[in-house]
DNA sequence: CACATCCGGAGGATTCTCCTCCGCTTGGTA
DNA sequence: TACCAAGCGGAGGAGAATCCTCCGGATGTG
């Protein structure tokens, strides 16, 4: 799974938050993490409408927790959506700092994304949350600026292809979440993911010489993704239930 | 969708089955192939327990008819396992034999297996299915041949990386026919697939120098899918139910 | 050590899915 | 054309799965 525990907190260093709520005790905040954890994986493998109770005990909580926690499933997926993207834009902002070579900065990412399964991150975002969230949107323009600039750099420097781009990205790691239609143990299915990204990053390379084959049709763009997100009505149409503790 | 309409039908020629069972009407059969048609879409989309009433309404049928055709869920899925692999045997036998570059030859053969959404199968045959039956067991293996001899011989030309065999191959498919986890219309996400397909075949190219990533693990063998597949158990341990109009 | 916070699991209500039954329609044949 | 077996559709009861609340007991914190 590569990173251990932890969620990224955005509470951390303050004590209350503005709101007045106080602190999760330790223990709550423990299966917090485990909650989100949990969820993600569940989402990914049984969709974004998998049972609440699958969620819980894969947590190893109690179900009333999980409802004490995240009031309905979709401040639940919520709190999962923003959890994974503050995570990869994290570690986009990691590779795009430390990684001199675009292509390899690039390369680096996209690995990493696998292991955080970004990808279960996308059907819920997009089918199941409202497109109207401030927030959420927020953060995935966050993890997107640093990757735009990877593949930016990159093909100014020839080392990625030309007719590529954000969106075309961003699938395939999407693709390479998902995860296989078959009964793989976890560990050889995440292994087989970055096997099958080493064979599509020799693809993704911008040496015109390796180009055989011809794209069809035009790159996709971040614009082009966002384009998908049917048109943002009303700031709020439907109040969003916030989760609880954190609003 | 490619090829137009009529399944491939194993009785033709036959006006009746050795069991005595008459052929179907012509209403009754043009039933029976747009259900299978709906089946393999509705099982990609919805996983192989989706709602049978989703089949029989994209269909365009009442769900008795579908009943009515296939007594119990898996007597469907078996059926429309049977005929993607059968449809996709003969997309291997004709890429094979008509074009010359055993290269070209794969790739056009990946083309037209996406089209056909063979990852459809991959998830009833694997999870739901009995592992045991027969008939099924030797349609994929028909199906295998005749890739392995493109892998082969492509490899053998230089034109295939050597880090990679049938298992990389099926499940690249696989990969690749999965419904992307956005509402992209289904135009749209088709061409998309073929569109990373041909970044993927970049990738795959057999030229040393274009290979810079090392692929973790081995090459993954038909063996070794195969062997996924839990021991086959006696013959028959549930006597398989056919559909009906076909015993 | 005391108390507020948090936990787990049972269980009623609701929703979804399955699958059969039966009267009407349609294709094939004489 | 006319007959009739084969085929069709949709309603609806049975059963299963899921949701979500309630409350006595455990546990972290000051």
């Amino acid at each position: 799974m590569g990173t251990t525990s932890a969620a990224i907190d955005q509470r951390r260093g303050q004590a209350t938050r503005p709101g007045g709520v106080p602190r999760l005790r330790a223990d709550a905040r423990r299966n917090r993490d485990q909650l989100l954890h949990a969820a993600r994986d569940v989402f990914v493998e049984h969709g974004p409408s998998a049972a609440l109770e699958d969620v819980a005990r894969r947590a190893g909580v109690g179900i009333a927790t999980l409802y004490r926690r995240f009031p309905d499933r979709q401040s639940l997926q919520r709190a999962v959506a923003l959890d994974v993207l503050a995570r990869v834009a994290q570690e986009a902002d990691h590779a795009l700092a430390e990684e001199p070579d675009a292509f390899l900065a690039l390369a680096r990412y996209m690995h990493r994304a696998l292991d955080l399964r970004v990808g279960a991150v996308m059907p819920v975002l997009m089918s199941e949350l409202s497109l109207t969230d401030e927030a959420l949107l927020r953060a995935r323009d966050v993890a997107a600026v640093p990757v735009q600039a990877m593949i930016a750099t990159a093909q100014a420097a020839g080392t990625l292809r030309l007719d590529v781009d954000f969106g075309d990205i961003g699938l395939l790691i999407a693709r390479l979440c998902q995860p296989l239609p078959a009964p793989f143990p976890r560990a050889v299915a995440d292994a087989l993911a970055h096997r099958h990204l080493a064979l599509l990053l020799d693809g993704l390379r911008g040496d015109p010489s390796r180009s055989a084959e011809t794209l069809s049709g035009p790159a996709l763009t971040l614009g082009d993704l966002q384009a998908l997100t049917p048109s943002p009505s009303p700031p709020a149409p439907s109040p969003v239930p916030r989760e609880r503790g954190s609003e």
